[in-house]
DNA sequence: AAAATTGGTTTCACAATATGAAACATAGAA
DNA sequence: TTCTATGTTTCATATTGTGAAACCAATTTT
């Protein structure tokens, strides 16, 4: 058993406010079915939300839902991720150049987690990434571009770590085909996800070291297919891999 | 006294989750000493948050921080809110037309909650508004552009409920003179605000009506006084007028 | 219209759970 | 070394959260 939460009722009341994001709203009977609880317990831990002003019940329909008081935490965390101000104009310009949507992520254990993006604007079709969602390491752009450039021993650990599944048919579910992608993401400075994580989307990822030389930051350029063929992605290379050298050295110089 | 919370850790935890937000990384001493609460039960809501994976230890300096999971639920929170998809398109439109920051807002009692914004790209100065946080409707240009819509018993219900401050010399802080100024601005169709709210920064903001007809959201172009002249305003004011329109046929039909 | 069902709200006796004083551990400063 | 400042762990205690059951108010069914 793997140790339980030092505060019982914590767990619970983030699986409500959990709960209530995700529906968008739902009604006290629901709530509680779905996470378990007994019917006092659920309602008690609303009216808590509520008190405290993170959610609020319907007036005409008596369901609950949440308020955007989370959401100005969420940006006050965000206000204070200081690479995030760094980088925000080069991937700015990058998308204005290529016209795409443009990622940026940060490493957290086998995954990366998005951190900022700037999103195309004639761009139809919109990616569903979220900021602060995650990505496993082995089976992205961004990821294959961070792991590429850390030593051999610890993309082992990676991939070990990680639950291999195959999300798409292009999906590489085989550790020497990785170390080989691997190689490729070395000798061109960039590595590529051709559908390997979700069945329509291509990108290009390159990835970049924080002030003490460790892999950590990665970004990203993404696109349906229809708009990403080979000469395409060949002539978007050289924006990706000048952004990168750009920020790359605004990252080392601004905290050396 | 107004009620205590239905679960007392419940507040506890929140308090340490915003004081997290707010400073960013914080040690255990200064954060009980801040929120007074007793080093061991800091200690252990610590622990909970870690544990459920909202906070982590940075490992050198044994500081406490927020993680990025908070994000990803306000991330869920907004994507449910389906007027931000409706407008969103609009938004971008008038601020690649005016080359100003846009801002939109919902109305939740006498004050207005920021829900979208999209910045202008060459804009050096940069507001400081975030989404989920909230600017009093008295002394705001979406607050007034809303509020002069309502009818008089309603107005004279939001003055009397504000807390009403000189936030700048600019504040109107008188009701009849407030009154003068819901006149003019039902004439024009649209608000100023000219530093009311806050020194070096004016703008143009109009309401908008939803499904039901009820005055709900409104929106606003604000840039710093320099680039808001008399004529400039005149110029813009066409621009928001037209957006409005738009905005507001499509929030009527999406769910007539 | 009466009865039954459904969802939200309140009560209350009980014990599990959060509490905080105090002791402990560790690292850096004097 | 000793002192001081932080973070961590223990443990006896009662405060706090718990959930069964009763309650209320709309709907829906009969």
């Amino acid at each position: 058993m793997e140790q339980k939460n030092p505060i019982q009722v914590a767990g619970r009341i983030f699986d409500v406010m959990e709960l209530l994001a995700e529906s968008g709203s739902i009604g006290l009977m629901d709530l509680s079915g779905e996470l378990g609880l007994n019917k006092t317990t659920a309602y008690r831990v609303l009216s808590s939300l509520i008190y405290m002003g993170y959610a609020r019940q319907d007036e005409a329909t008596g369901k609950y839902e949440p308020t955007l008081k989370i959401v100005d935490m969420a940006n006050k965390i965000m206000s204070k991720v200081d690479v995030v101000q760094i980088v925000r104009p080069h991937l700015r310009k990058l998308m204005e150049a290529t016209g795409e949507t443009v990622h940026f992520v940060e490493r957290d254990g086998t995954d990366a987690v998005y951190i900022d993006k700037v999103e195309s604007f004639t761009n139809g079709i919109q990616m569903v990434s979220r900021i602060g969602s995650r990505i496993p390491l082995y089976c992205s752009g961004v990821g294959k571009a961070m792991v590429a450039q850390m030593d051999e021993w610890e993309a082992e650990e990676i991939w070990n770590s990680s639950e291999i599944v195959s999300l798409t048919p292009y999906t590489v579910t085989d550790y020497s085909e990785f170390k080989k992608e691997l190689e490729l993401v070395r000798q061109r400075g960039y590595a590529l996800d051709n559908e390997e994580n979700e069945i329509g989307v291509r990108c290009i990822a390159c990835s970049l070291k924080d002030v003490m030389g460790k892999v950590k930051y990665a970004f990203s350029i993404s696109a349906p297919v229809s708009r990403m063929d080979n000469d395409r992605i060949h002539e978007l290379t050289g924006y990706v891999l000048e952004a990168g050298r750009e920020m790359e050295e605004q990252l080392a110089g601004g905290a050396g």
